[in-house]
Formats: C-alpha cells, sequence, structure tokens
DNA sequence: AATAAAATATGATATTTGTCATACTTTAAG
DNA sequence: CTTAAAGTATGACAAATATCATATTTTATT
C-alpha cells in the first residue's frame, strides 16, 4: 500500500491541510484504482460513499440530458477531489465520471474524511473553498451556455484546453477529446462542432490533423470568445 | 435590536445549527437592511465582507455576460444566505443580488461567522451543504441552457416559479417578473420571450393578465419541458 | 389629466443551429 | 490484411432564435 504522505498531488486539493497522523490513518483506508480509459469511476445515480483523489489522467464529469446527449459538466485533472458533493449533500451523484484516459484514483471512505472535517478545521475549510470554486466555475459556465454563440464557446474550450491541460511537442492539445465530446462540453450537436472547427482551420485560427488540434491565432480565437 | 434567536426565517437556514449563547452573540454583530425593490444588496465585482440573511422578499442573483445582457443565475428567497461563496473564497461577488421585491435582510460580519465556522461543525456542515445545493442547481441549470431550446426552458421556469414561490388568490404567480428579467432567467432574448408567452397563451396553456401570468394546464407544461 | 417613458407585443427578416443524408477516413476486430 | 464499425466531414434543408422595426399598452411623472 503507497503512502498518502509521499503522494504528489495530495498537495493539490484539499487534502494537503492534512497532518502527519491523519496522513497516515489515510494511507491504511483507502483503495487504489486503475481505471482505463471510457471506464466510469461512478455514474449518476450511483451512491458514492466516499471521494476519489485523481492521482493520474483526466475524466470528464457528465450528465445525461433528457434529449440523450451527454453534456460535458467538468473536466478533472490529477490533485482534484471527486464526489465530495454527493457525499456532503448525503445525496446520489448528479453527475458520471468517466475516465478521459487511463487514470489512477484513490477511494477514500466517507467515514474517514468525517472524522478529518471534525478535527481539522483547516481542512474542512479547503473542502468548502474547493467547492465554491467549483460552484462559480458553473456559474460562469452556464452563463457562457446562454449568453454565447456555439462559435464563442468554441473558441473559449479551445483556450481553455490549452491553458488547462497543455500542448505536446507538436504544440497540439495535449487532451484529445472525440468531436462528440468536444461538442458535449460546448454544448452543440457534433456535426455543428466539426463545422465551426473546420471553419476555424479554414480560416487558419487552428490547424486540424486527425484528432490533433493546434492553436494557431490565440489571440483572434480570444477575440472571437 | 431584534432578536436573532426569535427570527423565524433562521431555522431555513445553515444558521439553524446555532446555539442560544451563538444567536445572541449573532444579534449583538448583525446590522439590519431595508432594501427596496430593484436596489441591489451587493454587486459583481464587490468584496461582501460577510453574508446577508434574508428576512423577506425575494431578490435576483445576475451575472452581466459579454453581450450586455444580465443573465439570471438563481432566485433567492427568505431564509437563504447571500454572499457565502465570496466570503468562504476570499473573492469578490461573482454575481449581483439584486431586490425583486422590498426585502428585510441582516448582514453578519464574517469575523462573526467565521469564529462560529472554527466552533460549530454541525454549522459548517449546514453551510456546505447548502453550497453542495447551489452547486448542484448550477450543474442541472447549465444542462438545462445548454440541451433545451428556449421553449422548453420557459415550461420549467413557469413551473418552477410556481412551486418555489407560490401563486396569488387569483391563482397567478406570486413573483412578478418583467419580461427581460424572465428572459434573463431562461436565457434568451426578450422578444423571444415575450413571444413564446403569447404562445402559450393562445393554446391555453397560460394565461396573461398585465405582467400576471397564471399556470392553466401543468401537465401540459411539464410535458413541454 | 396630460405627457413622457418604459414595458409589452408583433411582424419581417436574417442568422444561427440542429437534423438528416451521405461520403470519406480512421480505428478496431477478426 | 481485410472488413466492419466508429468517427469525422460536408451538403442540403428545416427549425429555432435573434435582431430590428414599429405599434400598442402600461406605468410613472409633472
Amino acid at each position: 500500500m503507497s503512502k498518502c504522505e509521499q503522494c504528489i498531488v495530495r498537495q493539490f486539493s484539499s487534502l494537503n491541510a492534512l497532518n502527519k497522523e491523519e496522513l497516515i490513518k489515510m494511507a491504511n483506508c483507502k483503495t487504489s484504482y486503475t481505471i482505463k480509459k471510457g471506464e466510469p469511476l461512478f455514474e449518476e445515480g450511483e451512491t458514492v460513499n466516499g471521494v476519489f483523489c485523481i492521482k493520474e489522467g483526466v475524466c470528464k464529469m457528465t450528465k445525461l440530458s433528457d434529449n440523450g446527449k451527454d453534456q460535458i459538466v467538468k473536466l478533472a485533472k490529477p490533485g482534484e477531489l471527486l464526489g465530495q458533493r454527493s457525499m456532503i449533500s448525503e445525496e446520489a451523484a448528479n453527475l458520471s465520471a468517466i475516465a478521459l484516459e487511463d487514470m489512477e484514483v484513490c477511494f477514500i471512505p466517507k467515514t474517514e474524511l468525517m472524522g478529518f472535517f471534525n478535527e481539522n478545521n483547516q481542512f474542512s475549510m479547503n473542502m468548502m473553498k474547493a467547492i465554491c470554486g467549483d460552484l462559480k466555475d458553473s456559474d460562469d459556465h452556464m452563463v457562457n451556455m446562454a449568453q454565447k454563440t456555439v462559435k464563442q464557446r468554441l473558441a473559449e474550450t479551445l483556450l481553455y484546453l490549452e491553458e488547462n491541460f497543455g500542448v505536446n511537442e507538436d504544440n497540439s492539445l495535449r487532451l484529445q477529446l472525440s468531436r462528440e465530446e468536444l461538442a458535449g462540453l460546448i454544448g452543440t450537436a457534433t456535426e455543428s462542432c466539426i463545422r465551426l472547427l473546420s471553419e476555424f482551420n479554414k480560416n487558419g485560427l487552428i490547424e486540424l490533423a486527425g484528432k490533433k488540434i493546434t492553436l494557431l491565432e490565440k489571440n483572434l480565437l480570444k477575440k472571437i470568445s
């Protein structure tokens, strides 16, 4: 069993408030999982009795809309915790978490975390701040969905993907989403997404090479968004 | 200075976890305000060093979009606390809070609340749950914005307004929003909102009488949404 | 009560976006 | 390597929505 104490990603999450003793306790009760690309960590409606800590890989948090399309509500990367909201609300998961890459995650059971809540105020505070951050992001995202055109949202999302998930050596976006996923993220039909990508490509804003997307004119993209 | 102990709305918010002693402390540091319809409690970008507790009246939480339109992110009613997110994140307000009716609110300074956080775990937990509830609502709202048509969102919103804010004696929606505000809530142009209201009216789903809106065929509205 | 201002309503039209059909390309499976 | 399946691309068209213009109604102000 690996030690939480030595886990690098811990520093980037609410867990950085835990002391040595608490980390040892946590290491003893956590479970580690390997999740393959495309597999779920948990799905909408499931009861998640604890929290997942992402050690490696990126996942999408999606919600199935009435029209049958999966809306991507959020992308989560190493260091982030998943499932906090459902755990705290004591409700079933509102979103599904699906691996976009092979992932390594640890599961920390609710009972353990609740103990930390009661004993470690800084930890509670960190957790609250994380959720508050999610709330702000969600509100902002909602306003964009409501008020911006698909073109604006695509431009914005491309910039977001580069900023938050980086690029490969060839400058293409590191996180490769399918066109369908990208459409789900910006909230549009897959064909519309493809069409606009083609347009951006023709206009020299981006370069398309198979699944690879490279941002060429970030200033112009910013202007569009 | 009125006593928090005897305030009815307290029971509906996170504050219901406070004990007698804490309530007395709070009563001594809180400030009460009367806010007239149309006036702001606080605005986007302001620093809010505490939390507002709504005693009476409803307010809208809005965000100004780049296109100049005000998107209503949330409606808040008596018992709800406002400004928690900014306070906890230690950031400027992300949203403006504007009174939709004459309001009575109390302001509780941050310093006081932080003390309660540290001493009263149930209070922290309540606050977290409230924010988690907001996050779920926001995520759901976002998916609706992205995936539903304006017509669906209007139908859904009308039902939401009746369910959450009730009706007058004549069965019309108690909370009267202007067409512009309603448009801001469902995320569309004012004209589109008016047009669809007219359509619903013609089809007998609702009845329009000036600013008054009465839901006639809730089952059909539900079907549409 | 008279007038101005704001809100509501509706038509005409342009734009955006979704849907369906189909072709092409890449990936996966045998 | 071959074939099927999935993903990507594009055209044609329909539907949804925004925008602009203008009329009507309501509300506020003097």
